[in-house]
DNA sequence: CTGAAAGCGCTTACAG
DNA sequence: CTGAAAGCGCTTACAG
């Protein structure tokens, strides 16, 4: 490896101040068009890059924003949670694309121990944060505390409003599955969501599908409502008891790809027929969604348009060095496959 | 926000040398016992965290490992890819929880243009960087001479050898896959790949299912072998086209998990019932090979081991300051489930 | 065991 | 339009 070259060689060789040519690098005002050019040229001929460290250390700016996944369980780890959730990888993927042409880099983590995340935002001089999910609430005051631009997803929590949020229109989008189960001809529809009573996101889609029931004049009552684990497991399991107690359902609504999914592979490998015998419906429009034979309808969520909405929001906040609070919900759709059938 | 405290002021409370604070924060064994004591609780009483930035600037580490993606369509972006190949994202998340045990972070990227990524590499200071996948040849020599500690992942090219490389036995992989098809009874057992004779990671698997067919005295002529994108649209155009030219096959060894879904869910939207007309074996074990009816028998890549692997590999060299090049493979593995059966 | 001082590679008022 | 110099927050020989 030769020498790194620096500011002070390419000063020296231009015969020009490092003040100069750190105002050639940033393009500031200040220099005749004579010196740039041979102040570029030569930066050019060694194939001089600056270094963003040195550049943080005096300005201040680390071009680095963490993006937060929520480790819920002890097991999980950022790499089970992108494994399993294709939700993070493409709010992460998006981020990053949009970041990225301002030449800004991810630094991805998750929370393990409260103060233990602090630390990391501090020692690496992190310019903004985005939260993917919830977390504990104490969390969102270090996270105040910091002081830096941040973005929360998918929380409705008052907390919310302290700073920048992005959100899925949940309770628009499961009123959207129960009415298209509304107008097939659906008179019994349950609803299967995450814990209903502790996570605003499982309430709000539990509640669209409450709205359409009661427009629709249909009936919610107990044996309807069903709260499972959200993952495949929870889907499969509660699958098992549905046809055990015999309920007596022809359509679901379920707040979830991975647990509609596993609802209807328990339901296939016990020979329960889908759509003929059972109408069920989505919500997210995971990739997997469309593998299954047949196709799982469901409610699309433009986890893109969000990772590109929170993206931009936290651009704002640090090239302005603002710290606004916009909130933004992003409006779902129905995807039409072969889950759901004429009753 | 606070004035952000320094190593400065640390020292001045503690009466000593920013010298002896740097000592203490790095655990030099050169500081008494009693001194350390108290520097280390002024700092905990400011909540004084060092500046990671700040120590890269004098002691040349960034503590930052890139991983990048193979960008190879235009309109790939790190998000396209880490939501279609689930491989990504477990692979990344897997490097993530080796490394931050060391305190090192991931930096994210693809590579679009190829000077670009080399005066990324140079601008953020990174100290090693993890390959995933395979790219022009010319950026292997852009890398090699940046010097820093490298792995690659699934290349066989010969360059391989001046790299750290980490590699799934795809040949073992897909011998076990036609070897099960064997034992279940068929003879006429199709091969349906990747470009075989441009990828090595593909003309592996294909020679694997070579060797098993040949140890099963069973021929291989052209009308069994297939290549098809790898992707889930590639697998529905193939069984389409075998269902079309009604091509006299019972099984098939898929070399990729999402082509196999592909046709699988093909065949079944045609009436086509899987495994009684056909049976199927992929390659990977990615999540949704189990979430379909029947469930995938699949080869399973062991992928967060090799994550596992390629993360010690760098942060050995990265510690030790060496530049070796380890070369290692990790075996795979069959899973059976529904989409194979006797004949 | 502890400190003074140079240095890492930049930026940025300030002066001219 | 250009430069001298202080500063960002650390580390690290070197000296004692």
């Amino acid at each position: 490896m030769t020498k790194k070259t620096n500011i002070a060689e390419i000063a020296r060789l231009a015969g020009v101040s490092t003040a100069t040519v750190s105002y050639v690098i940033n393009d500031v005002d200040k220099v005749s068009e004579k010196t740039k050019e041979r102040v570029r040229k030569i930066m050019a001929d060694l194939d001089y890059i600056p270094s963003i460290n040195a550049r943080s250390l005096s300005n201040g700016r680390t071009k680095l924003i963490g993006v937060t996944l929520p480790l819920i369980a002890p097991s999980d780890t950022t790499g089970t949670l992108l494994e399993t959730n294709p939700f993070f990888a493409e709010y992460l993927g998006e981020i990053h694309k949009v970041i990225a042409s301002y030449g800004y880099d991810i630094l991805l983590s998750g929370i393990q121990v409260k103060g233990k995340y602090k630390n990391w935002i501090k020692s690496r001089g992190l310019d903004g944060i985005i939260l993917l999910g919830s977390y504990p609430p104490d969390i969102y005051e270090e996270v105040k505390a910091l002081g830096i631009p941040t973005v929360l997803t998918d929380i409705y929590e008052t907390y919310a409003n302290d700073f920048h949020s992005v959100n899925t229109d949940d309770a628009e989008g499961s009123y959207l599955a129960a009415k298209h189960l509304i107008g097939l001809g659906h008179k019994k529809i349950g609803f299967v969501g995450g814990s209903i009573k502790e996570s605003p996101i499982h309430n709000n889609r539990y509640l669209g599908y409450g709205k359409a029931m009661l427009e629709g004049n249909l009936k919610i009552n107990n044996d309807c409502v069903f709260e499972t684990l959200t993952t495949f497991e929870g889907g499969v399991k509660f699958a098992q008891r549905l046809m055990k107690e015999k309920v007596d359902l022809t359509a679901l609504v379920v707040d979830a790809d991975i647990v509609a999914l596993g609802i209807m592979k328990a339901c296939q490998d016990a020979g329960k027929k889908i759509p003929d015998e059972l109408s069920i419906v989505g919500f997210d429009d995971i990739q997997a969604a469309s593998f299954t034979s047949p196709g799982l309808t469901t409610i699309r969520q433009f986890i893109s348009k969000k990772g590109e909405i929170a993206a931009n929001l936290i651009m704002k906040d640090i090239l302005a060095n603002t710290r606004t609070t916009d909130s933004q919900m992003v409006k779902s759709k129905l995807i039409i496959r072969g889950s759901t059938k004429k009753i």
